[in-house]
DNA sequence: CTATCTGCAAATAGTTTGCGTACTC
DNA sequence: GAGTACGCAAACTATTTGCAGATAG
């Protein structure tokens, strides 16, 4: 996705484009698992003097505008990431930590599963699904 | 599960067993989705006078013996629920927050595909899946 | 009797909010 | 120029830790 639609995207909600916006932005898309912190701490080295309230601040604006989703993948902070990446289902290993994802289509067919037999409409980008890595499994 | 059987597991462990323990595994049992803040409020009333830090205390020490788990269902606090209870994955519905649990055979049937094409080995009663409810999902 | 456990109070981590100024449109 | 957005500092929520007295084994 340009950068012109994400313009787009926050003017059509009423918002303002501002520098700190697209920054945050251009940082969710570039770091891996990214959380408020890591937004704002690579941010620091890039656009100097953002304040970590407007991370906060800016990371619910883009999300009510629909650019943006989060996870909780773990017990602290949720990530972040764009919201037109495909949609994977996170799994974050209890040993380790490591965060990979399940395979959309993979993701896709539970999700219809889910819906056939409850009715519930997943959103796998929210989802983070917990246990233990190839690595750490295999090491027990 | 019996409480002798809570009683073993703390001792084989090297825990001691108290009332506060035994009243904590008696609320995780019978609280659907309790968080830490309401187990010690439910607390207050049969147990007076437990301090919260003793849950979150013994919540860790549950955990570590394996008699407890606990899921990251929504922003806030997680949920805790016993170890022996079917191996369900928690759904949590983004916009009016009820918790449902996908049927344990689903459950199943995903891990396993996880399994194969990742390696990864799912623990279900640790995961949560974000969506929409089936009432929340018909009014959108 | 001794080491673990508990309650209390203070510390910490992540996030939110109030307020005055700066910048977008 | 009007009103949103920003930076700063303080407030808030969930959780953790230090310490002195209480209790399980």
């Amino acid at each position: 996705m340009a950068e012109s639609e994400w313009e787009a995207a926050l003017r059509s909600h009423g918002h303002r484009v501002t520098p700190q916006r697209l920054a945050i932005l251009r940082m969710v898309s570039a770091i891996r698992h990214p959380t408020a912190e890591s937004i704002y701490e690579a941010m620091g080295e890039a656009e100097p003097s953002l304040n970590l309230s407007t991370v906060y601040r800016n990371l619910a604006v883009l999300q009510e505008v629909g650019l943006v989703t989060h996870a909780h993948i773990d017990a602290k902070a949720p990530v972040y990431h764009l919201a037109a990446e495909p949609n994977h289902i996170h799994l974050s290993c209890l040993t380790c930590g490591e965060v990979t994802s399940v395979q959309p289509e993979t993701a896709a067919a539970f999700a219809e599963r889910v819906a056939t037999d409850t009715g519930f409409q997943i959103r796998p980008g929210h989802s983070a699904v917990y246990g233990f890595c190839p690595k750490c499994s295999t090491n027990t």
